[in-house]
DNA sequence: ACAAAAGTGTTAGAGCTACACCCATGC
DNA sequence: GCATGGGTGTAGCTCTAACACTTTTGT
């Protein structure tokens, strides 16, 4: 049985992670500088060769880590792409995984020390490989999640309105919806504790602050994750 | 930049397909013999390697086809494994893909010059490395996919009843469902064509045969591809 | 005082759940 | 004639979608 392993031929693994990020206004996307074409500018996902000791998703972190210093970033599975001619350098099979992430709170580091940048999804530039695809269907796949469940509180500073999550789910459908019943429907998954402030400095008005009740949220997140992965 | 690429080291790429198949009554699992151990009988999914010039779900359906004689079979791309220790005697990358099939239509193909065997889901023997945790992952995947859209066409003849329906949606979610409910859910899809002909044998007064009416569930199926996969 | 955004309630329709009885046939 | 499984309708409830006016406050 062991000759079965050695007549195999290997093949290059490497993580691609679809980062994105919501400023308030537009949802955003995570790219770096691409180096192997001359000419034309190609920009890249976060991507990264698999290392002998390393799990995928500890890779894809890993590598997320060494292009943007971020850490501690819900990093989710999203599709392997496998096609013989995906990287016409060598025959890889990539992995793909994604995020989401509030760019607010990380544009320091970001854009200190490292070569990523944030794109607006109107205006992303070419992309390296499949790497489009793989853009494509994270969007996809962020908009069934966001209908299961409310992984947008993720996006948003610790404290905010309900006209800022809404304005963070119109980005994400690229829609609108009628705020009385977006309120409605978020407010009675009874996630959110209403705060004595408001926001200033935006609206004349202001608009009421809510923080994420973490303990139900766990909960559910909790339980839309054991329907998704496994155990 | 081509150093890059060399520098890196390769490992092998597997492809495990959980193959489910509905026999009329219960959902059942199709597994093969495992050879490398002795004493403890261990069974396997169709698994096997990808090769160099293969696509990843190309590799898997001619795996599957090498194991089972099974073609044109529906693979969908599951989740990708890579713990490092997974697979004990060398680091191995698996993509797993599932699919469903109606047990019936393959039976004599595979059993009879395969190692391959249908086990009821409910008597699932040992199985290889991790593949116990992609089989309740396609479980949980193969139950979303259901609510979705009317995937247990796939698991039935061309003509079939409502109660055999039922009985499949009910293996499929381990539950019963009121049949009065379940037949107006389903009827109201307008997937389906009553025919004139009643099933006999089976009851006494015998339930009306339907089919698949196959341009609207094309329809369908591809919308919900595009929803999937990418493009 | 007015402009800009926030906040809030009602109603009609659709879809879901729960539930019970009669029908056709083979034995 | 009776046992077995097949077929159907209704009523209450919940959820959703559509819709407009008042409030607050910075200018």
């Amino acid at each position: 049985m062991l000759e079965q392993y050695q007549a195999q031929v290997k093949c290059l693994v490497a993580l691609d992670s679809i980062i994105f990020g919501f400023d308030g206004d537009e949802l955003k996307l995570l790219l770096v500088k691409r180096g192997i074409e001359e000419n034309d500018v190609t920009w890249s996902l976060m991507g990264g060769w698999l290392r002998p000791d390393e799990g995928l998703e500890e890779s894809a972190a890993r590598i997320l880590f060494q292009l943007t210093g971020l850490t501690n970033i819900y990093l989710e599975q999203l599709y392997s792409f496998g096609a013989p001619q995906r990287d016409p350098v060598e025959r890889t099979v990539a992995v793909a995984y994604f995020a989401l992430i509030n760019v607010n709170d990380y544009q320091e580091k970001i854009s200190d020390s490292y070569e990523a940048q944030w794109f607006s999804m109107h205006e992303l530039p070419n992309l390296l490989f499949d790497h489009r695809q793989m853009v494509d269907m994270a969007i996809r796949q962020l908009r069934y999640k966001a209908t299961q469940h409310p992984i947008g509180f993720e996006l948003l500073p610790e404290k905010f309105t309900i006209p800022q999550l809404q304005k963070l789910y119109e980005a994400i459908f690229a829609t609108t919806f009628d705020k009385r019943n977006f309120s409605r429907k978020i407010l009675s998954t009874n996630l959110l504790i209403k705060l004595d402030e408001k926001q200033k400095g935006f609206s004349k008005k202001g608009a009421y602050l809510y923080i994420v009740d973490n303990t139900r949220y766990q909960q559910q997140f909790n339980s839309f994750l054991n329907f998704i992965s496994s155990n």
